[in-house]
DNA sequence: TTGATAGTGAACCATATGGTTCACTGTAAA
DNA sequence: TTTACAGTGAACCATATGGTTCACTATCAA
């Protein structure tokens, strides 16, 4: 139905990492310089460099460069298309789950029922 | 502060894959056996089994086998928890959005005073 | 002008991922 | 009792991932 899969598919596999999900959390916070983040995370500059680049990607992040140092904060709400595709599946989840329930429900009425019916 | 990084980490990833999600998506409408899902999604029973593990493995699905059909439903609600991830940073987001909305906003009124009281 | 600093890119490495084929087991059906 | 079917596991393959080091550029500060 939807079309936007692969969005989807980057941006979870953007959170499907510790690390960047501690980045995302850290921006929450305030702004911060790779350096910051790569120290925080007790990683190379390298190594920070590509997350953000995943997090850039994904839209989670933006970045500007202003002299030597390039600050990132948080990006676009693309947190938005994920929290979306939970949500309502999460929704039919539920549904699927009361519907159990319910079931479940009536077969223990019934079996009262039958219990009863049959003393 | 959290604790269940890596079984964020294995739901994150296990819906990072459009397959996966698809499968997810099927699984809301009913049950379904290994080859049929391989079938729907043109893939060797190989394949599909591996990523049946990954989704049983991430607790979004479980399976039961019954004879020599291995029937998938969706699983214990382990969405929950990376519905909860990201609901808790989507608020944060916002707020920090809706601090920027403010500040420009606040720019906006003082560049209108300074623009008056300069005349 | 000379250092130090912040970031970048390429190359490399080990491991994971998404998929296949092939050989096998166990179950159902004729 | 054969034959077909559903699933499994091992081996393999190409590509992606998370990380490193090293060499380089650009910028800031003394």
């Amino acid at each position: 139905m939807v079309h936007y899969q692969t969005r989807l598919d980057t941006t979870f596999a953007a959170l499907s990492d510790v690390t960047r999900r501690g980045v995302l959390e850290q921006l929450g916070g305030s702004d911060a310089s790779i350096t910051d983040l790569a120290q925080r995370f007790d990683m190379t500059l390298t190594g920070m460099k590509k997350h953000v680049s995943v997090l850039e990607q994904a839209g989670l992040v933006t970045t500007e460069k202003i002299g030597r140092v390039r600050t990132c904060k948080l990006g676009p709400r693309q947190l938005e298309e994920a929290a979306a595709w939970i949500e309502q599946h999460r929704q039919l989840w539920s549904a699927r789950f009361d519907a159990l329930d319910e079931i479940v429900e009536n077969l223990n009425r019934k079996e009262k029922g039958n219990a009863r019916s049959r003393k």
